[in-house]
DNA sequence: CCAATTATTCTCCAAATGAGTATAACCGAC
DNA sequence: GTCGGTTATACTCATTTGGAGAATAATTGG
């Protein structure tokens, strides 16, 4: 801006150039249990809790804290902004409505019933994302061979092959590999090709059905992959895996919850070596005789390393098989 | 929030969960000219460019291009979302202020000189950031001695063990290594030692003088060190570089680039053989006389590589010299 | 032609990473 | 109690990556 007209005849001027517009908060709260990752829902398992971000807080992260966790009663052990969105379809009035989106981590231990909200894992939104029992079976039987037919559907053949590239990046196809961080950008593919629901709500339809997967009001299901991609990002380069487990756990725990959220498996003697040279969890004393085989010894997140936070994470030593 | 009791009576029930706030856009537009990176700036270089977001755009990033380019002539090769503030001190009146902050690449060719907006080299603001020449001298001579004071002030034994532990975690110390991608960290913990100007700015004063390094308005300059290191951690893994690059380069003048952002000196042959193993830039065929030496190739970057842009990027082959 | 300067290509070595093997400790069936 | 199944834990090995330096090539200016 800087108008200087505007500058020279009231001061101070950043006010005239704000815009009123409607804002509010949308979380992503994350939880793993069962070696399921969960997402905090409401309205149905359609919708991501938000609500209006409440003045009297020293930040934006702080009042989505107070308010996650008065509406909910959880905890949130860590937070982080995800994206801003801004929309004019979304409210019928003139105003822009601005939607700050968030992640939070939880650990879900204080599970209780409730009629407002609900827990559902993640993979029922993205069952594409799911490759810890190998691919999927939607992806060559339904995803491929439709995001396929779109890419031969363009009529340019510059566009064709662009689409081409693109899915098969994303998808990892041919020789590339599968790569789990690209969450929003598969979503976005499959939305270009419409074949997710919320591509072809409202309008006339003539639509082909969509893949499986369940759908989300407004764009809410983007910012669930939004969130995903960006956790699948982060347990690899900082120790934020810890804010989803129990005061004590195992280490095979540990790695049930990483593979969990990276949807893929990794190799379990370099993922011991990995974490023990990191030095990021120390031994309890106990162990604990789980289900059948030798007890596993009990580890506990080192607290040191939360001053140093942004020291190395847990980098993920994934497997090919 | 999902009230039972207002959903009940109204639908939809996004619109009353809105808060009508002020809200505006905030560009930390950076290029790269003669080694030196500039950021964008107005008011005499203490604030980065702002403006309202404008209704009738597709997106807040299309908003802020369309805008950027209009005001400053500048075409903005790459943008991306950096952070969203909300603030209630800005304005005199009750509503909440909402800042949204974008980065945006340039290529800074048609540098008119304007009196509007100028281009200011990013270390003027930090000038404990620029590590190419050695440590500079402010760190052990200013910078560090008086955190250290800061630290050692501290009543509580446990809050001086943590500050000492994050000032030299941040800035290096001790046996550890210069991370130049935490430039926030370091901000943030100058702001908190009250030793840059905007810290102290308004207070009543018998603070001591602030360290070398120009101050910003409001917490601009606290938005272009996250900027920086947003760029300084992206140049590893995204090939958003070349957004600063002339159409045809040597390999030295790319890596000067890198160089000028990451605050630090690369390894000549490594670079250029990650370069060149990442088949990120063809031969134009044509060579460059420089100065004095044998003649460069030029180099192209290679537009195949956009298709793919979550490719790998340019990993940062540190020296330690 | 020589010295200085930059470009370009290689080699070397150590650390990090992927993958597989071997041994240990428990359970339950028999 | 012994055996088979199961998980835990500890090593080993090969390959890849990343940092560092040496060697060679092509200019310019004395």
């Amino acid at each position: 801006m800087q108008d200087k007209t505007a500058r020279a005849t009231k001061q101070p001027a950043r006010n005239d150039r704000s815009q009123a517009v409607n804002a509010d908060l949308i979380a992503v709260v994350i939880a793993v249990t069962t070696g399921e990752p969960r997402v905090l829902t409401i309205e149905q398992a359609q919708a991501l809790p938000s609500g209006p971000f409440e003045l009297g807080h020293r930040s934006l992260q702080s009042g989505l804290r107070a308010w996650v966790e008065r509406q909910t009663g959880h905890q949130l052990g860590y937070i982080e902004q995800l994206y801003t969105f801004a929309d004019r379809d979304r409210t019928g009035d003139e105003r822009v409505q601005i939607s700050i989106s968030y992640l939070g981590l939880t650990r879900e231990e204080q599970a209780e019933r409730s009629q407002t909200h609900g827990w559902h894992g993640w993979y029922d939104y993205f069952p594409w994302e799911d490759h810890r029992a190998g691919v999927p079976s939607i992806l060559p039987d339904i995803v491929v061979p439709r995001l396929s037919a779109w890419s031969d559907d363009a009529e340019d053949p510059g566009i064709r092959r662009d689409r081409r590239q693109r899915v098969a990046y994303a998808f990892g196809l041919d020789d590339r590999d599968w790569n789990e961080e690209l969450v929003l950008q598969r979503y976005e593919l499959l939305y270009e090709a419409a074949l997710v629901a919320e591509a072809t709500r409202g309008r006339d339809n003539g639509n082909p059905p969509s893949i499986p997967g369940r759908p989300m009001i407004a764009d809410h299901r983007r910012i669930l992959a939004t969130g995903m991609a960006r956790l699948r990002t982060k347990i690899k380069y900082r120790p934020v895996v810890f804010e989803l487990m129990p005061a004590t756990f195992t280490l095979l725990q540990l790695q049930r919850t990483v593979e969990a959220l990276a949807g893929r498996l990794v190799h379990k003697p370099n993922f011991r070596r990995l974490i023990e040279e990191q030095d990021l969890v120390e031994e309890t004393g106990e162990t604990m005789s789980d289900t059948g085989g030798r007890p596993a010894k009990r580890f506990r997140f080192r607290q040191t390393v939360l001053v140093e936070r942004t020291a190395a994470g847990t980098k993920l030593p994934l497997s090919r098989g």
